[in-house]
DNA sequence: TCTGGGGTCCTAGGACCC
DNA sequence: TCTGGGGTCCTAGGACCC
């Protein structure tokens, strides 16, 4: 039986999220109406843009470009901070909504997610389900959404993209040719800025030049990734409505240091903060890291990763730090400008499936007790009342200035 | 490029074992 | 041993997504 899925794509999620908030908050313009991006912050060298108005995408205005080039072309640009806490609680209101259509829904973004409503419904009532949707959201939550409606996850993704905003867009098998194929190549999920100068290399320049192209020459050319590609543009994908709450396979903290740090006691320092974090977020999910990963990013935007496993599961803080300093003197050579430093712990298994417990030696349980006593302060009274890295957890990076 | 931060997946090459 | 080939595990780097 063929499936029924719905893509659902906020417009411009972060910036109408941001001022539907500023609106309840009495302000007294809709940043919806104005050229108005969500941006980060320049004095922290990270001012790139993170979202956009319609008014400002007329000015030509391009996400994840950076804010100087932004108001250049658009020189009465208004600039808004971002705020995570905001758009979670705007994502979980979409995804709560949502719910009340289907519980086979997969939240793909914080800003977009698939839903599988093959059990409910037939082919020629999904696109009036997906009106209700896009109806009930503009009025009950004050934000608009593009829907793609297909058959497949890919189609139903492509369609939602189509044209925006407040748009239902369906694409059905028998419409690819006439919807899909006569897009540039670089409009297909998966196609980045790598692979699509290599394709237009081979003419080929639209979805459709792609469909065409056989499939056994792109699979010599780009391995798994030409199969993919041959595939989608053919409208061909098969994934499920992935529903079921996923556990994190890794999880990191990075930052873009305000200036360059040129030695390893200062890097250390944010290391302690970044592995408190990353650390306590591990712990959150009850979860244990068999691998730490460091990265390094130069002046000149080289990227370095430096990785090693751990002598066994953990997520405590102490061992994880141990670890992270000892990549970090391993790659690092002193005097180097450094940009950007991250820490990432992977191989990730459930605190339950840890084979540690019984044998646990003291020292470890001791840490693992003064962590938790240190996740408690933390959940209680914020995550800043105590960090062990003291004035400098990440919050705090970003301000300081020596 | 005045160029974020959070992820996932893939690939190539080296080490090691049989 | 001036030495083959396959499997597995590990690491570094890269491509892509939002």
């Amino acid at each position: 039986m063929e499936r029924q899925i719905l893509h659902i794509d906020v417009n411009n999620a972060f910036l109408s999220w941001t001022a539907i908030e500023m609106l309840k908050k009495g302000s007294k313009i809709d940043i919806r109406e104005i050229p108005a991006i969500i941006g980060g912050d320049e004095s922290k060298r990270s001012g790139i843009v993170l979202a956009k108005s319609m008014k400002a995408k007329e000015c030509g205005v391009k996400t994840a470009e950076t804010i100087y080039q932004a108001k250049i072309k658009c020189p009465n640009l208004r600039v808004f901070p971002s705020d995570y806490k905001i758009y979670k609680k705007y994502s979980d209101n979409l995804y709560n909504l949502l719910l009340q259509y289907t519980d086979k829904i997969e939240r793909f973004s914080i800003d977009e997610c698939f839903l599988d409503m093959t059990e409910y419904l037939m082919k020629d009532t999904l696109y009036n389900k997906a009106k209700e949707i896009s109806k009930r959201v503009k009025e009950e939550l004050g934000f608009t959404v593009n829907i793609g409606v297909a058959n497949n996850k890919l189609l139903a993704k492509m369609a939602s993209d189509f044209t925006k905003p407040d748009r239902i867009h369906t694409l059905y098998k028998e419409e690819i040719p006439k919807k899909m194929w006569p897009l540039p190549v670089s409009e297909l999920f998966m196609l980045g800025r790598k692979t699509v100068p290599k394709l237009y290399n081979l003419q080929i320049k639209t979805i459709g030049d792609l469909a065409h192209t056989n499939k056994t020459l792109l699979e010599k050319k780009f391995g798994k990734h030409g199969i993919m590609m041959w595939e989608y543009s053919n409208g061909i994908d098969n994934s499920e409505v992935n529903y079921k709450e996923e556990k994190p396979k890794g999880i990191g903290n990075s930052i873009t240091l305000p200036q360059n740090i040129t030695n390893i006691k200062k890097l250390e320092e944010i290391l302690l903060a970044l592995t408190e974090q990353v650390t306590y977020r591990l712990r959150r999910y009850k979860m244990k890291a068999t691998t730490v990963n460091i990265q390094l990013r130069t002046n000149d935007f080289k990227d370095k990763t430096h990785q090693g496993k751990l002598p066994t599961e953990t997520s405590t803080t102490k061992e994880i730090y141990q670890k992270a300093k000892e990549l970090l003197s391993q790659m690092y050579k002193e005097g180097t400008p450094i940009r950007l430093i991250g820490l990432r712990v992977d191989g990730l298994i459930d605190e339950k499936e840890s084979q540690l417990s019984f044998f646990q030696n003291q020292e470890n349980e001791k840490q693992e007790k003064l962590d938790k006593v240190m996740d408690e302060l933390k959940n209680k009274y914020g995550y800043n009342s105590i960090t062990r890295a003291g004035k400098m957890n990440v919050g705090n990076i970003l301000k300081l200035k020596d």
